[in-house]
DNA sequence: ACCGGTGAGTAGGAAATCCGAACTCACCAT
DNA sequence: ATGGTGAGTTCGGATTTCCTACTCACCGGT
C-alpha cells in the first residue's frame, strides 16, 4: 500500500510546523501577540517583503490561528488578532525567545523583557501538568503510537 | 546610519529561528533527542532529502546544538547527538507538539505519547519561574528595551 | 575474488520559493 | 491638485529546495 521510501514519522510536531514553520510565520504572530497587528506594521516590525507577508496572513488566518478584523470601514482598514489557538502558541515563542537569550546572546542585552503579573520578570519554565516539576530529558520516555515508527535511544520504549 | 528601510525589530525570537527555523531543522532536533541519530535513520523518518539534511547538520552542529560523534571507525560511521543546548530546546518542541496535538487532531489520534517520570502522562505546561503560574497572555507585559520599538496593544509599556 | 547491501554523503538539473521594487486602488488632508 | 497612508498585487530575477542518481568505503556471504 504505502509505498516504502517517502513518508515521515507521523507526528505533531511536524504538522504544526507545516502550518506555523514556514519563514516569518511565527515572527507574524509574535507581533500579533505584542498588539501589533495592521499590515504595514507587520512589514516594519518583521522585515519581511509584502506579498510573502500577504500570503503568511492568509494562511494563518485560514487556520484558525489569526483573524482578520476591520477596525475602519470608509478608509477600509484591516487588524489581524490572534485567535485562542494562536495564543496557546505563545508560550512556544516565549520559551524560543527565553532560549535565544540564554544561548545567543553571553551578556544581558536582552531585546526584550516580559514582566508577568506577579510584580516578577517572566522567565518560562516548561513543567509536567501531572506532578508540576520542570522537564528533563532524562525523565522522559516516548511512545510511539504507530507502529513500526521506533524510538532507539535512552528514551526508547 | 541604519537605513529606515529594512531593519526588524531586534528579537531573540528571531535569531533564534535564524539558526533552527529553517525547514526541518526542528525535525532533526526532535529525532536526534530520541534517540536516532544517523543520517539515514534522519532521511527516514524526517523524509528529508540527503543533500538538504547535510546541510542543516552541518549548520546545527556549526551552531553547537548537535555534536557529530563517531560511533565506528572501520567503517566510520556517525550519530548526531544533541548539546546541553540542543536539550534546551526540547521544550520548546514539546509544548509544540502538544499545540498540534490539540489544535490539529479533533480525535485522539496522537502519533506520541510521552511519559514522565512520576508515571503519568507528559503534558507540558509553561509557567512563571518566579510565582510558578501557568502562563497566560493577559498576565503579561512586554517591555522592548530598544528605543523605537513600541508595542501598541494591550501589552503595551 | 565476487556480489549485494549499508552508511554517509555529493552532483546536477528541474521545480518551487523568495526577494525588492514598483504598481494599484481607495481614501483623507491641505 | 498634490501628497500621503494603508493594504495589498504584480513583476522578473535570485535563491533554495527537491529528486534521482552517483560515489566511496566497508562488510558479509559463497
Amino acid at each position: 500500500m504505502a509505498a516504502s521510501t517517502k513518508d515521515p514519522r507521523p507526528c505533531s510536531i511536524a504538522d504544526a510546523l507545516a502550518l506555523v514553520g514556514e519563514k516569518y510565520s511565527l515572527l507574524v504572530l509574535r507581533e500579533v501577540c505584542l498588539g501589533n497587528g495592521r499590515f504595514d506594521q507587520l512589514v516594519r516590525n518583521i522585515g519581511a517583503p509584502r506579498d510573502i507577508l500577504a500570503t503568511r496572513l492568509r494562511r494563518l488566518v485560514d487556520a484558525g490561528i489569526l483573524t482578520k478584523r476591520v477596525y475602519s470601514e470608509r478608509p477600509q482598514r484591516f487588524e489581524y488578532r490572534p485567535t485562542q489557538a494562536g495564543l496557546e502558541l505563545e508560550p512556544v515563542l516565549l520559551t524560543l525567545m527565553a532560549w535565544g537569550d540564554r544561548h545567543l546572546r553571553p551578556d544581558d542585552d536582552r531585546p526584550m523583557v516580559v514582566e508577568h503579573i506577579c510584580g516578577n520578570e517572566m522567565l518560562p519554565v516548561v513543567t509536567c501538568a501531572a506532578c508540576g516539576a520542570p522537564v528533563h530529558h532524562e525523565d522522559l520516555a516516548a511512545h510511539p503510537q504507530t507502529p513500526g515508527w521506533t524510538v532507539t535511544g535512552p528514551t526508547a520504549a
